[in-house]
DNA sequence: GTTGATGCAAAACTTTTGCAACACG
DNA sequence: CGTGTTGCAAAAGTTTTGCATCAAC
């Protein structure tokens, strides 16, 4: 079962850090919520906040991303396309990875779990004196709709 | 053994894109193999160049990394600090990759070879669907100086 | 009132592009 | 000549910042 967080933890996880929990805070963590499975850049919030009617600025919503990322709420990944990403942190009981496949032709990404980099982390601490504690994986290749527009 | 591109072939493979190797290109690429340890961005070149009494402009660095990262004489790889960072692509026989740790204190970032996932790539090409060609992998964490520090 | 947050505009950065001039067979 | 390349300046695009104003306790 994945969790994502709450808008009470969120609270009163901003109080921890002097930081309130404001209308903008609120509908930029939403939009996360309700796109759960998109990877968002910081215009495309705006946009779609702008859509619903919000007239929350560009800076904000930087802003706010910066925040919750920090927070670990979301993530920033970048695809190479020139703009940072973010998607939400969901958190499960095992704190299962997620990564990355990005299609080199199209663009479009897929995801896909793997817990198998787990003993690799603890391999990887004690070769480099490093205190491992994420990782991020991504594979490039071809979809499969382009794999077929190529064959042709 | 790990073995870099030649100027010798260099010539070649642009030849093959009707592409000349100019003496700006030349020695961007020339950078890249006398510092074949780092991860350099296209002011750094730029910057390196400058020192060493070249007048190439940005924007032919720019050109030229882009070039050489499509001919895959370079990689081009992101490690989040705002700019497109890139590095020279040892081709040894068994073709191995290899990937980053980076301290999330100081930025400091550190190389390791490790073949595990090739198996790996082979499970998520079947999975996905996708045509996997490449993978990236960076490791988060703290560096043995940056661990002491916290520490205190 | 004090503190933190917002929106706007401007600024800062990185990267790309248009174009006249250049290089070289 | 012709083709591809360069340097410069300008443009484009993303992200950050300064600041006056606002909101909430």
């Amino acid at each position: 079962m994945t969790v994502m967080i709450t808008m009470e933890e969120l609270k009163k996880r901003l109080q921890e850090r002097q930081c309130k929990l404001t209308p903008q805070r609120q509908i930029v963590l939403q939009v996360f919520i309700e796109n759960h499975d998109e990877h968002l850049s910081a215009e495309e919030v705006h946009q779609i906040l702008r859509e619903q009617g919000s007239e929350i600025g560009l800076a904000t919503v930087y802003r706010s991303l910066e925040l919750l990322s920090d927070m670990d709420i979301l993530q920033k990944i970048d695809f190479g396309d020139g703009r940072s990403r973010y998607e939400i942190n969901k958190r499960d009981e095992k704190q299962h990875h997620h990564h990355h496949i990005i299609c080199l032709e199209c663009g479009n990404v897929k995801e896909f779990e793997e817990d198998l980099l787990e003993n690799l982390e603890e391999l990887i601490s004690k070769k480099s004196n490093f205190n491992i504690v994420d990782h991020q994986v991504k594979f490039y290749g071809y979809c499969q709709e382009c794999q077929k527009k190529r064959e042709n």
